[in-house]
DNA sequence: AGGAAGCGGTAACTACAGTCACCACCTAGA
DNA sequence: TCTAGGTGGTGACTGTAGTTACCGCTTCCT
């Protein structure tokens, strides 16, 4: 499969022959709830295809982190076995999935065997930080009709697809607001002329 | 001095020579911006002593993000300029505060020599990243009188007074909301009995 | 055909926090 | 001594978003 090799390219082909050897590729059903807030994690995903969704949550509020993409990877996943922490966010698959499972034992030896391996993660760490201080932003500068604006925008580039087909108790959940909030503020900037709303889903124009 | 070994002692003894060799101590006065959104890095700062106050900024309003302890990193700085992207947060001293400058010309021959030190940033990046999504948590699921009085107590510990001598105004800008919130919300805090305003400062009960 | 479950829309209300205007107080400097 | 600038306190108002309580519509199952 060819993407899996846009991702493995950057890496020695030494590495990428043990990476291959020693992990295990499966591929997960849309919706499916790959890892809980408490539990602990023994394998780093790197997604060949599809998206995970990472997220948070508090007495039923919920609220959307980022969304890993293919051939990237939660390293977060990492961090948290280093000091063998349980996992402090949700994740679950947007669409049918495939993921490579690097087993958390062997990544140690890889990093001293094969440093660029490093510099990858580091820049997945990176990435990651970014996009939470991109949450950050969004959830604490701006309002609602903006949030829910770039929410669809993020959502159509990441399922590719143009009316989005999404009900708004699923965007209500993700924005960590409530469904009439939702319904409200679409109808606000659908007057605005910034969505249409149809049958087949929210349209953005 | 001790705390600098209490830092180094993890490390490679010949990592720690080499560290100290390549790298510059300096002290900043209280108060002192040392990065600022926008800017190119090219230093990894290790805090010696003292304390490093991360922050973001969106027209005025700003927000505190964490505190750099000492013998923590601001691992950030590494991968931002991994990549050659600029700074997305501030940076000020809290305090008089002596750090350790690692040039980040230097880190990846390190990484290659002394496998050591990655473990030692990856836990770093773990810390940042934690940290992020507390404040994530404190902003979007608390109200304000929650998160001013988890505030007052972090900074009592960070500064290590109790007392605490700090103004409504200075509080409102770390919180990113107005002083007249501030002041109304610790007069709800003070008749709760969680804290007592006195002329040596706030007192945390 | 009947009914349950899910969907989106809406009005009325509440609560919280940001804003405005003004207050009194202290103290550092001219 | 007087004043300017900083401090904290307060009441009245506004705006945003969360809550409650409905509505009608569609779809799907029996």
């Amino acid at each position: 499969m060819s993407t899996k090799h846009q991702f493995l390219s950057q890496l020695n082909p030494a590495l990428t022959k043990e990476l291959l050897a020693d992990s295990t590729t499966v591929t997960f059903e849309k919706g499916t709830e790959i890892l809980r807030q408490g539990q602990y994690v023994k394998v780093v995903p790197i997604v060949i295809e599809g998206t995970i969704k990472v997220f948070t949550r508090q007495e039923d509020r919920e609220l959307l982190l980022y969304y890993i993409e293919p051939n990237e990877s939660c390293v977060m996943s990492f961090s948290a076995s280093l000091k063998n922490q349980p996992s402090q966010v949700f994740a679950t698959t947007e669409e049918n999935t495939t993921v490579l499972l690097l087993p958390v034992s062997k990544i140690p030896g890889w990093m001293k065997e094969f440093p660029d391996i490093n510099t990858l993660f580091f820049q997945q760490f990176n990435t990651r930080y970014t996009e939470l201080l991109d949450t950050i932003h969004h959830v604490w500068f701006d309002s609602m009709d903006v949030r829910l604006y770039d929410y669809l925008v993020k959502k159509s580039q990441v399922s590719n697809q143009n009316p989005i087909k999404i009900s708004h108790r699923q965007i209500a959940s993700e924005l960590g607001t409530a469904r009439e909030v939702v319904s409200r503020v679409m109808k606000k900037i659908e007057t605005e002329g910034k969505v249409v709303q149809r049958s087949q889903g929210i349209e953005i124009l």
